[in-house]
DNA sequence: TGTACATCAGTGAACGCGCGTTCACTGATGTAC
DNA sequence: TGTACATCAGTGAACGCGCGTTCACTGATGTAC
């Protein structure tokens, strides 16, 4: 059993759960400290008896945001497996449903935040360079045994660039479709043809 | 013939090659109008002469950088293919090439940006999902006749998630690694095994 | 159980700075005669 | 060819505003005796 975390700690979660929400809907550089600890409902002053700095906050709030999304994403596999789908179609289908797509905040902080990973402090990219291993090594746990090498780095490239890209279109017709594409060429290449 | 550019209709050219690049390298919040006009040789004041807000910029130079990809991975192909590649394989070639990974300031927009157009103004963003659309569209007419509907859409989004990922990793052996896996992977599922 | 004091989480005013936008202006270019 | 004037591209100071960060403070909680 864990110690009881105190008031601060628990200020402190509060905050990184904030923060963790708010980069994945509006991107590093939209959400400034001052919003997020009114988010958080306090006031900004206090944001410096929890972080170093700014940046030190993107570090925890990925973090935070990865150990959420893969909790999340474990839940959808477990209930797609139980209903018989395969490890990787559980996975396909549930980063590229439709939920995914319009719960940004929610969900993959990889596909909310790539293209701004490069432009962060090492700090910050080093936590994001983590992110992205991670979720590539997800995936390799999912394909079948004697899978070619590869396959999973560019199943995870896949799968990221589809959500993007589908949100790049809006959460319209069109950016469905295009996510309906991609578990169908998905599926089609890496598991068993669906029964019935 | 075109009828032959006046001062200011260079200055706007200029103003705008330097902004198709800023938003590349920097993000579409990572750059400010005084930093592109300065960029441009320029005072930040003659602005508002040329455009008529921030976003209208951000929509131009969305079409210029469209163009000038589009321009740059035109001419990749045409080398490749005179070299004997495929029109597919010219263009993967081409997009997942350490050459672009690195250039960011001139490659691909989508690449550059995705994760952040759906956060932008209306107007943006809708410029934005026609650089998504014509990324598809340049994919599927290198595809070969016969390949299964939405292909392009799966090729497109692997491109645009590798680039990204890799650049996420760095410029390292890891991220070229990334790219190379995500080449052997695309060539060997719609390509003819390479000659030799 | 009750009082005195130390600790500590959070407050809110203030800092220097850069943002997008406006506007009165300068000085070079072009046109009229 | 030369002068007088209108046009127009670009300048630079100024606007209101929000940023990340600092710091003296308040008021609640916890501890000592």
């Amino acid at each position: 059993m864990e110690t009881a975390p105190g008031r601060k700690a628990l200020t402190h979660e509060r905050i990184l759960e904030t923060a963790a929400r708010a980069i994945r809907r509006a991107g590093f550089q939209g959400v400034g400290v001052a919003d997020i600890m009114k988010e958080a409902g306090l006031t900004h002053g206090g944001f410096y008896a929890h972080f170093a700095s700014r940046d030190a906050l993107l570090v925890e709030a990925l973090e935070h945001a990865g150990r959420q999304s893969a909790e999340r994403l474990n839940k959808g596999q477990t209930i797609r497996e139980a209903r018989g789908a395969s490890p990787f179609r559980a996975l396909v289908e549930g980063y590229l449903s439709d939920r995914h797509l319009s719960g940004t905040e929610e969900g993959c902080a990889v596909a909310a935040l790539v293209s701004e990973m490069p432009r962060q402090a090492p700090e910050v990219r080093e936590a994001a360079a983590q992110r992205v291993r991670n979720l590539v090594g997800r995936v390799a746990r999912t394909l079948p045994a004697g899978t070619a090498p590869g396959a999973a780095t560019a199943v995870a490239c896949q799968m990221v660039g589809a959500l993007q890209m589908a949100r790049a279109l809006g959460h319209t017709a069109e950016g469905r479709a295009l996510l309906a594409d991609n578990r169908a060429v998905l599926l089609a290449q890496y598991d068993a043809p669906e029964p019935g």
